[in-house]
DNA sequence: GACCCGAACCTACAGCCTGTAGGCACGATC
DNA sequence: GATCGTGCCTACAGGCTGTAGGTTCGGGTC
C-alpha cells in the first residue's frame, strides 16, 4: 500500500460517510484508519484529534444542510417556503444520520461562526420574512422553530414513533400547521411594528453578525453542561 | 477497605449523581468504580455492562421527572398546567443535566415499557384535558409538545443561546404562548368531537397501554439510525 | 463453637481505543 | 545523483470494557 495522499477534507468526508453508515459513536480514529487503509497514527498529521474530526463533521453537515434548505426555499414564500424548509431538515435527517447527529451536538466556536452556519441563520430568516414578524421577535422564532423541528427529528431518530408511520407522518403535518399557525399570529404581536405584549419588540435589535446561528444549531446533549 | 455493600440500586444513583457532576460522558464503569471506591470488575456482579447504567439512569430520571411534573401540575389546569408541565422539564433540565441528557438517548425496551415512562405519559395527557382536543390528536399533540421542549432545552444545553440570558427567558416565555396558542387552536379541529381534516380522528385511537411514552422521551441522537 | 456456603470483592488479563515519538522511504528539487 | 521534506509507518504508554477465576467475610446449621 502506497501512499494514499490523504487530504483532511478526504479525510473529513470519510468521516462523515463513516457516520452515515455505521453511526456517530463509530467514528473512531482507529475505524477511520481501516477505512481509509491507513494506519490509526497516521490520520493525526492530517487532524489535531478526534475531536477536530467530529467538529469537522459538523461543519460540513451544516454547509451541505444550507445547500439542501437553499434549493428547498427557491422561488416559495409564506407557508410553503416553511414546507420547505422543515422538509429539507427531514429528508437530510433521514438521509443522512451520522451528519444529521453531528449537527445535534455542541459546535466549537470556529463552527458557530463559520461561512455554513451564517448561511443556514439567513435563509431561515430568508423564510421568515414571509410573516410579518417584528424584528426582536426572530431571534425567539428562529430558536422555537428550531427546536420543534430538532426536536421533531430526534423523538423520530430515536424511534419513539416507531411502528407507527403513518402517523408519524400526520405529526408531521402537524408539526408545519403548528408552525404556520404559530409565525402567522406570533405572541409578541403579528405586526411589522412592534405592537405590544409580552415582549418589548425593539428592545433586543437584530443579532449582530458573527454571533452565529442563534438557535438552530447544534442542539442536545449536555455532555458539557456540567456546572 | 472492607464490604461496600453495593446494590444495583446504589449503584446506578451514584452513576446519575456522576453523571450530573461530571457529564454523561463521564460514566464510565472506571469512573464510577473509583466514585464507590471499588475496582471496576466489581461493579458487574451488580450492573450487566456500561449499557445497562446508562439505561438504569434513563429509568431512574424518567421516575424523579415524573414527581417533579406531578407536583407542578397539581391543582392547575389549562395553560398553567401547561406551565408547569414545562417549567417542570426545564428546572429538571438544568438542575440534573446528566440525569437529562440520559433521558435523551433511546431508551431501551424495558425502561420504554416502565411504569415511569407510562405515568409521564399520563401527566401529560392530564394537561392536555384542559385543552380540547380530539381524542385522535392526543398523539400528535404529545409528539409536538415534546419536540419543542426538548428541542428548546436541547439548544439551551448545548449553548446555542450562550451569553444572551434575558433574551433566552424571553424565548422561553414565547415555548408557552406557542404552544398553548397551538393547543388552544389545533390544526386536527378543536371540538371535542373530531371536526374534520387533515386527521382521521377516531381512526388512531389513544394509545394501547404498554406502548410507552408515545413522543416525549427519549430523544435525539441517532446513534443507532444507522440503515 | 466449628463448619460450610454463598455473596461481595479482588487480581489478572485480553482486547480495543487515543495520542505521542521517532523512523523510513518515496519523490520532487537542485 | 545527492538532498530534503512529506506521508505513512512501527512502537509504545495509558485508559477503558468485560471475562475468568481466586479469596475472604459473614450468616446459617448442627
Amino acid at each position: 500500500m502506497g501512499r494514499m495522499n490523504l487530504t483532511t477534507a478526504g479525510v473529513l468526508r470519510a468521516a462523515a460517510d463513516l457516520a452515515d453508515r455505521g453511526g456517530y459513536d463509530a467514528v473512531t480514529v482507529s475505524a477511520l484508519a481501516r477505512e481509509l487503509g491507513v494506519q490509526p497514527a497516521s490520520l493525526y498529521s492530517h487532524v489535531r484529534d478526534r475531536a477536530a474530526v467530529l467538529d469537522g463533521i459538523h461543519e460540513l453537515a451544516l454547509g451541505e444542510l444550507a445547500d439542501r434548505i437553499s434549493t428547498a426555499i427557491a422561488g416559495r414564500s409564506g407557508r410553503n417556503a416553511l414546507a420547505g424548509l422543515i422538509e429539507a431538515h427531514r429528508v437530510f435527517a433521514a438521509e443522512r444520520p451520522g451528519r444529521w447527529t453531528a449537527l445535534q451536538r455542541p459546535a466549537d466556536e470556529a463552527t458557530a461562526r463559520s461561512e455554513s452556519a451564517q448561511r443556514v441563520v439567513s435563509l431561515i430568516w430568508a423564510v421568515f420574512r414571509g410573516y410579518e414578524l417584528p424584528e426582536g421577535e426572530l431571534v425567539h422564532a428562529t430558536r422555537i422553530v428550531g427546536a420543534t423541528i430538532n426536536g421533531f427529528l430526534g423523538l423520530e431518530a430515536a424511534g419513539s414513533f416507531a411502528h407507527r408511520p403513518v402517523e408519524t407522518e400526520q405529526s408531521w403535518g402537524r408539526v408545519l400547521d403548528v408552525l404556520d399557525g404559530a409565525l402567522r399570529a406570533w405572541p409578541g404581536g403579528a405586526a411589522p411594528d412592534g405592537a405590544a405584549a409580552p415582549g418589548h419588540p425593539g428592545a433586543d435589535a437584530a443579532l449582530p453578525a458573527g454571533t452565529a446561528a442563534p438557535g438552530i444549531h447544534p442542539t442536545p446533549t449536555a455532555q458539557e453542561a456540567t456546572p
